[in-house]
DNA sequence: TGAAAACCCTATTAAATCGATAGGGTAAAA
DNA sequence: TTTTACCCTATCGATTTAATAGGGTTTTCA
């Protein structure tokens, strides 16, 4: 399952992506307008603006702004900040790898066969699509 | 993630797939050969049973056993009844299809448009791989 | 300059899920 | 008829998730 967090962080990207000039935008209003707690979607911006997506505007008038081209923003680097592994299982993950400790050997794995061929086509998704393609 | 009921069910039925004859195989010999909680594979192998994959035969000398060949086993089915929606949201979902109750819009909600890809994805994988092609 | 606006941070909690365990009941085969 | 092995229910501790509470600090603007 995709956590609400990931969920939230998406959206809150793409409305941000379709804001003109880059204009920061208040947390209340993101919230209001995708439906989301405001105090959860608050620590999500915080993550994300810590990531290097977001720029951040104190004081009257601030908000958080994109900094960076909605095409120059994959989903692989998205999903990996806000959901983590896009792998199913440790064993077969890229940027979080894990040996499992039941399993003996990876190269006679069912499991790890089938999740190797799972992971490669979601990657191939995320690395396909960029903010931008989902506006 | 994926689940360990998931993992261990795999396991389990890559184990049974390579018995020679459809044999009868004691849930403490799978158990003990893939690393698994004897009582954890048991609930397991029970819904596998109860979902049409395995047959068991009680009584001394029992234990369970694949219905079908392996080639007829596709993924797609396993993964449903182990894991559950292949999905990672239910707005996206093929057989456990829920609207999101926050998102007023599925066409212009950008989460809705990535996972929708990612499904797919992982449906083409599941498809083209019954427990015959993991041995 | 000071007060309001808005970001920033920590801690807590309710609910759900997961993986495992316990303890027995029941059917079938030798 | 006794053993073997499947069958079933209940419970539990640990973890994660989503949300809430409550306050702090910085910045801007009147």
């Amino acid at each position: 399952m995709l956590s609400k967090k990931t969920k939230y962080g998406l959206k809150a990207l793409t409305y941000l992506a379709k804001v003109d000039d880059r204009q920061p935008v208040q947390i209340a209003e993101i919230a209001k307008h995708e439906n989301i707690s405001q105090k959860f979607l608050e620590s999500i911006l915080l993550t994300l603006r810590r990531n290097g997506f977001l720029g951040s505007k104190k004081g009257k008038g601030g908000g958080y702004y994109l900094i960076k081209e909605p095409k120059d923003i994959p989903m692989t680097t998205v999903m990996r900040v806000l959901e983590g592994p896009i792998a199913m299982v440790p064993c077969v993950s890229l940027n979080f790898y894990e040996k499992c400790d039941d399993c003996p050997n990876e190269d006679e794995c069912s499991v790890h066969k089938l999740m190797l061929q799972v992971r490669d086509s979601a990657l191939d998704v995320y690395r396909n699509n960029t903010l931008a393609d989902l506006l």
